[in-house]
DNA sequence: TTGTAAGCGTTATCAA
DNA sequence: TTGATAACGCTTACAA
């Protein structure tokens, strides 16, 4: 039903195109439009980029001729003479949850299109050379600016983005490079809040399920888990932290692990929402009730934390937020402002539901 | 503890930059590398992006000049020459699915980024004008190509980006204009497919949860159903359609509008996993069991699917195939290929897990 | 306020 | 095989 919209003929392998004479209908060039509007390319030029410095009546003028030769004016030249390309490339790590960096992407894409952005996405991906893609497409000058979402920044022979002349803003995760702002979730907060509900709930044996080595957030996150044991006096043989990295396969791990313990912990502190899940339904699949058995908190608050069963106590982090803070800082750094306060920490909440609850009684009537 | 990278002073207003004489250590030109390596510019060129048109020796010089330089084309300029920007829009619909679409995405970048392109997104989101900006974006000629994941394709005032001369594909919907390649997936086979499984398993009262009205893969899921409860002979009376569009909320819905039901069906077609978990979360809550008083079948096949509980049978649709092969036909356009055939089609395959069992036995301890 | 004209950095055409 | 040189389409001093 829906109208073929006119395309010329169907597949007649464009040969006969050489030609000169008016093409079948060109593209329009700003000669074109300075000739219908009867003024000067300087002025079609002005009247579109700023429209402050032509007279009304001559800026209406133009807008009338771009309107009717259908005028858009060609990036690659503009962004040559310019120097800019009005591009940004977002950087996105080694794909793991989906769910959560959507939504952060939708953050700074809402931001950076509403500011007359395009944004290139850069998956920092297994492939061999994709980083070093990468750093070309920035050297190239084909970009504005970066946002990465990795604390890993791309580099080639030592050569790394920040090094190109562009702003770069990190979001999520620290880079290390002190003249890069970042925006992050307060991590170190947020696992002490995860790990006081826990021990508020009256658990004494603890199981932290870690994120990859060394990585940022992990880091941080460690720190509140072992601010809040030590806070509590646990004893250190009661707490036991496995090795993960975020992803599912990590949770199905971490269970079967726990479920090989001797003396199981009764409160588990994942760092990431999909980690929790699978732990979940890996313990439960094996008889282990949760929260009767154990209590279980999560950390990202994506959507899915909310359908599983028993539904997923967790943090919730401002997802969104933290893209949207992010690409306006950034946007600031192109528009000439002075680089902002180094870090911004946005604040991640514990939202309680129903995979947590008081501790078990020690000692009685368990297997 | 990482170094930090120089970058040149701290915020100096770059104003005395006018001066010819070297500024610090400026970005180097191909001028530059013709220099050093004793050739004119066009050998540089050339070297560059046709090493067969020139002497292997002085190519090798060239790329030693190049590398000592640390020398990356402009992107601009290039482009600006060459007519091509080696930059793919990808359009996402309305932001749904990010599970489903983030590795629909993932195929795209994989090919694309390997064959050397940039991918550009455009989300088809809520904000205003977003249209237009995509629009704007193909005909600056920003654009060597595009990849619309929706079958809506872009447009302002009836121009759409399919006229502006750069091939476009079709992934996951086609689009009603038969010029576009398109690629999907079978969606009626599986349809059929979902719902032979329940008829098989005994089911005679079915639940078809819709996606959106009149949405291309919708309209062909529905086929589906309706011809295998047709070859199954089952009443129209048995059979309930509720409308939905693929998110969490619509499978909420859904189970309300079921658990209101005087005479509830036992076998569920859902139309995505999301509907699909939150129909299942909705009903259970309510104390209806699955699989045990009714089959759900889900479809997508996303990672979560296999982590509710209990884990959901479902279709797996192909995504990194389908996003993997929508950009090999693109890429093929670009390098002029004659276009490929009008449609390809790939499978979805139906994945047994438990949320489908034998119906219960009709009247007979009931509720 | 508007017009003139000089580039922006590369690739393609044409000779050599 | 290589080199000179003219575009590519736009923005921006500078002049009017």
């Amino acid at each position: 039903m829906t109208a073929a919209t006119g395309q010329g003929g169907g597949g007649e392998g464009r040969k006969s195109r050489r030609s000169r004479p008016r093409p079948e209908r060109a593209k329009a060039l700003i000669a074109d439009v300075a000739r219908a509007a009867g003024v000067s390319t300087a002025t079609v030029s002005r009247a579109l980029t700023a429209p402050d410095r032509v007279l009304e009546a001559t800026r209406l003028r133009v807008l009338e001729a771009v309107r009717v030769l259908d005028y858009t004016p060609n990036a690659a030249a503009r962004q040559l003479r310019a120097g800019r390309s009005r591009a940004i490339l977002v950087v996105v790590p080694k794909r793991r949850n989906p769910p959560f960096f959507s939504e952060v992407l939708h953050g700074i894409d809402m931001e950076l299109s509403a500011a007359g952005y395009a944004m290139l996405m850069g998956n920092l991906d297994s492939v061999d050379g994709k980083e070093d893609y990468l750093v070309d497409l920035v050297f190239g000058g084909h970009l504005d600016g970066a946002i990465v979402l990795s604390a890993a920044v791309p580099a080639r022979d030592g050569r790394s983005i920040l090094q190109a002349g562009i702003p770069v803003v990190a979001v999520c995760a620290g880079t290390g490079v002190a003249e890069v702002p970042t925006v992050v979730v307060d991590d170190t907060e947020c696992t002490l809040a995860q790990t006081r509900h826990l021990i508020g709930l009256g658990h004494r044996r603890l199981l932290y399920i870690a994120g990859p080595k060394g990585n940022y957030n992990e880091v941080r996150r460690y720190r509140g888990f072992e601010a809040a044991v030590r806070e509590a006096g646990l004893p250190r043989e009661d707490v036991v932290r496995l090795e993960g990295d975020y992803v599912f396969r990590a949770g199905v791990e971490a269970g079967q692990a726990f479920l090989a313990m001797a003396r199981r912990p009764t409160g588990v502190v994942a760092t990431s929402d999909e980690v929790a899940i699978a732990f979940m339904k890996t313990i439960r699949a094996a008889g282990v009730r949760v929260p009767q058995d154990v209590s279980l908190v999560g950390f990202d608050g994506i959507e899915f934390a909310d359908f599983v069963e028993p539904t997923l106590t967790t943090i919730r982090q401002p997802r969104f937020d933290l893209g949207a803070t992010g690409a306006r800082i950034l946007l600031g750094l192109l528009g000439g402002e002075s680089p902002p306060q180094p870090l911004t920490v946005l604040h991640g909440e514990l939202v309680v539901r129903d995979s947590t609850a008081p501790a078990p009684l020690p000692r009685r009537g368990g297997s």
